[in-house]
RNA sequence: UGGGGCGUCGCCAAGCGGUAAGGCACGGGUCUUUGGAACCCGCACUCGGAGGUUCGAAUCCUCCCGCCCCAGCCA
């Protein structure tokens, strides 16, 4: 279930695919896929491409597989096709006994391939790379056959064998599909579609020493597994062509539709793999998993929740049209859901210690709170008060500004909860900083009710300091300072646009006796600070809590404005 | 400059010849045991530009402008 009201819009693909159901096309069924290369770790823009390939597959009762595009070893590892299953899961997909790779049909392919040759569509080419490059012309002049272009058909076939045997060594020769050098797509110049890599796969080991290509692997799995929609990213528009080339020209079981859609850009975040693993490499994070990547591994570990990556990936739509979605969308998701999921408690971040003056020495009562304000079923508990509290630093000014009306000297505020406790003194060390508040409570108003009517302008959270338990806590904010870190065109210049404070530890804050025996990944809005959740990966024991984000901050900006003058 | 795409509010995004949905952000208000949340109100006489067709155009035609992608034995 979606965690609004809010109808997701229309979009292009769902119109295709609705069309071609009425119209009856593939039988009135729809069979989608998910094709990632295990070439590194999954992050917030496949999962658009996860939701929209489950999503509609499951909207129009049909299925979704799960495809590993293994066509490339070397760049591939295990260790990431069970980090890609792992985020997958974690996003609340399931494909069922659909997992496939794409080198299982590795025999199969090479038998198609045998079959272009065959048909005199493909030739084994001895050029070099540098070679090919150089005939295959520019963006505005054609290119020119390669010699070795007409090789005869038994030739070719007995190279290819002698390819697959392994009796040449790498770049020596190639398997080219015989189209158009003259072709204003490049695309079709004679495109690659083997190449010779001794190389082990992650998966059949040393079965094989050539290795399809993408262009003529990915169609092809897509027929074979009886795709009806493949879809994918604008940059393979390009590529639909030679798509639709080899399903015409072989004898294959279906001929899907590939669909092109536009990929996600986050401002204040970069989406490339390569630059992700600079990222890491050059160690401005602590690795794939760092809470500020992008990263499903990251988010997980931010405290998102699957849920409010699915609503973003719904609310953003799909279109063709490049576009950079604001990350304030994403953390707005992320607040709706853990607003509504995640139980409030209190928490001190910046502890400034308030004697209680009047309230007796040694004595403790416990209080009633409220788990969740708008949701009465998440119940409630109780939290010790005494007569030392901490509160916010920055919920004092002794000198307070026209629109404050946290605790000032002389001033009364109530403690949430508890009682209102008016500031009677300040005490301050040889710096002049202050160091403790003292204050008077009136009994009456226990719970925070004020039987006598009266009112206060403003509510603070606070710990009792000798129940309270000691945590650290890791504020994270964007990596990027800039609008938008993808717009460099060539590197990216970290030193230009990282945020200096992006994480920021604080050792020393007190959360509520209650949470001393949180979980790991447990979820909790601090009041007033944001929505924070156990770090899954505090190993050591430590009470460590990552802030998944910040709540709506009303009075920042009025400070930011300047409205706040006396 | 060859080819393929795309241009609707600050950011996403509906609309497909009948007179500009929605969300985020923003502004104002009500309420509030946190200045959060919730709720209410406001927010494109205009659809990259210029012509044309039509009773009528963001939607059709023409030209122009801008942005993105393609010259891996990557995917």
């Amino acid at each position: 279930m979606p965690t609004t009201e809010y109808t997701p819009p229309p979009n292009f693909i769902r119109t295709i695919v609705a069309d071609d159901i009425k119209a009856n096309k593939n039988g009135g069924k729809v069979l989608t896929r998910f094709p990632p290369e295990p070439n590194g770790y999954l992050h917030i823009g496949h999962a658009k491409s996860i939701c929209l390939n489950f999503g509609i597959a499951a909207e129009f009762g049909g299925l979704c597989n799960f495809r590993f595009d293994d066509t490339n070893p070397g760049k591939e590892e295990i260790e990431y096709v069970e980090s890609i299953m792992a985020d997958v899961r974690w996003l609340g997909f399931d494909w069922g006994d659909r997992l496939f790779y794409a080198s299982d049909y590795f025999e199969r392919l090479y038998e198609f391939a045998v079959e272009l040759i065959r048909s005199g569509r493909a030739y084994v080419c001895s050029l070099t790379a540098d070679e090919i490059r150089e005939y295959r012309g520019t963006l505005t002049q054609p290119g020119k056959d390669s010699p070795y272009r007409n090789r005869p058909v038994e030739e070719n076939v007995d190279l290819f064998a002698r390819m697959r045997a392994g009796e040449f060594a790498d770049g020596t020769h190639v398997l080219r599909a015989k189209i158009d050098m003259a072709s204003p797509n490049l695309n079709l110049r004679d495109p690659v579609i083997y190449r010779i890599r001794h190389v082990t796969h992650h998966r059949t080991g040393d079965d094989w020493c050539i290795y399809p290509m993408y262009d003529f692997a990915h169609g092809l799995s897509d027929s074979i597994e009886g795709i009806t929609h493949s879809i994918c990213t604008l940059e393979y528009e390009d590529h639909r062509p030679l798509y639709d080339w080899f399903l015409d020209v072989l004898d294959v079981p279906c001929h899907p539709q590939q669909i092109e859609f536009a990929r996600l850009n986050l401002s204040h975040t970069v989406m490339s793999k390569r630059k992700l693993l600079q990222l890491v490499r050059e160690g401005h994070v602590a690795g794939w998993d760092d809470p500020r990547m992008p990263t499903l591994a990251g988010i997980r570990r931010r405290g998102y929740t699957p849920e409010s990556i699915r609503n973003f990936c719904e609310m953003i739509g799909v279109g063709k049209r490049d576009s950079v979605v604001d990350v304030g969308l994403l953390e707005y998701c992320i607040r709706e859901d853990l607003n509504r999921h995640a139980p409030r408690v209190m928490a001190v971040l910046n502890p400034l210690k308030v004697v209680v003056d009047n309230y007796p020495e040694g004595q403790t009562e416990e209080l009633d709170a409220i788990n969740n304000p708008e949701d009465a079923g998440m119940g409630t508990r109780k939290v010790p008060f005494s007569r030392e509290i901490y509160i916010e630093r920055e919920d004092f000014m002794e000198d307070p500004p026209k629109k404050f009306y946290r605790l000032a000297p002389g001033r009364e505020v109530r403690l949430r909860y508890a009682y209102f406790v008016k500031c009677v003194d300040v005490v301050k060390d040889e710096k002049g900083n202050v160091v403790e508040l003292h204050c008077t409570y009136d009994p009456t108003t226990r719970g925070g009710g004020s039987p006598d009517g009266r009112s206060v302008k403003a509510t603070l959270h606070w710990v009792s300091a000798p129940h309270a338990v000691r945590a650290e806590v890791r504020l994270y904010d964007h990596l990027f300072t800039k609008a938008n870190p993808n717009d460099e065109s060539g590197g990216l210049d970290f030193k230009a646009c990282l945020n200096p404070r992006s994480l920021e530890v604080l050792g020393s804050c007190y959360v509520e006796p209650g949470l001393a025996g949180a979980g790991p990944g447990s979820r909790y809005q601090f009041e007033r600070q944001g929505y924070f959740c156990v770090d899954p990966d505090s190993s050591d024991g430590k009470l460590v809590f990552n802030r998944t984000v910040t709540l709506r901050d009303t009075w920042a900006k009025i400070m930011k404005s300047g409205q706040a003058g006396k």
